[in-house]
DNA sequence: CCGTATTTGTGCGTATGTATT
DNA sequence: TAATACATACGCACAAATACG
């Protein structure tokens, strides 16, 4: 498998799936760092900007994640809490806008999900840590 | 209120954040087109990079969304359905794979909502029409 | 129906800044 | 200190899709 010029998808979307799927095979561990960015570049012959897209891509889906001056990571999908959805309440589930992401200190690509209770108080819990629950 | 180049925060940060509050305010109105990419750049006085990334973080936060050819237009927030979370039941919120994304025709910044029956089966539901609720 | 203009998408190049190693 | 690596920012060119006369 590897990058198809003549493809009317954009060598980033390709290169995406191409890590994507070697992230599900096991092929890039979780929490080992990525090649960097230029070593990407040059093993699946595209520019570096179509490796920032792609990576960028992986970001948004929670999969990867990057910090200044290191290589990205692959995510590691943290521990679940349980949180009950009370009786009459309603949950919907929403992106952080940026200042807010920062601002709960969330990675990005993770959602947020809004419980609201039946007296009118909301909780927001970050979606990658939670797990909403209804007891049997 | 407008880009402050000595700012540490980044240009196109910067940017998002006028044009998200520009969104809230109700200067620029739900389903509406935002200016085009250059004139953005012209009015800002930055670069169309800078606008690209502005507008890129706010797709990822679904609050607009770009069709090529097109000018990118404010999201509306489709009506939500109601879905019961069963006794015993539990939900997840996480972000599509890209694949997964177009697969499902949902817009980029829209999570998806896992709900888990007691009988092993589950269900997805796109984030952005969906409310979960528990019954009084 | 057909060109033309507009607009976004992609790709590449260059330079500089900032953080880590 | 130096090297590496990612982040930001600007520019240009062309492709592709849409909108419009």
């Amino acid at each position: 498998m590897s990058i198809d010029r003549r493809s009317h998808t954009p060598v980033y979307r390709q290169l995406a799936n191409l890590i994507r799927e070697g992230i599900y095979a096991g092929q890039y561990v979780a929490g080992a760092p990525l090649p960097s960015e230029v070593t990407l570049s040059q093993e699946y012959g595209v520019g570096r900007d179509a490796v920032r897209q792609a990576l960028a891509l992986l970001r948004s889906e929670g999969l990867v994640s990057t910090e200044r001056g290191e290589r990205s990571r692959v995510r590691v999908p943290p521990e679940r809490v349980s949180v009950e959805l009370p009786p009459g309440g309603r949950a919907v589930a929403r992106m952080p806008a940026d200042p807010e992401r920062v601002e709960r200190d969330m990675d990005e690509g993770v959602p947020v999900i809004e419980v609201h209770h039946p007296d009118g108080t909301t909780e927001v819990h970050p979606g990658d840590k939670t797990e909403l629950i209804r007891p049997a």
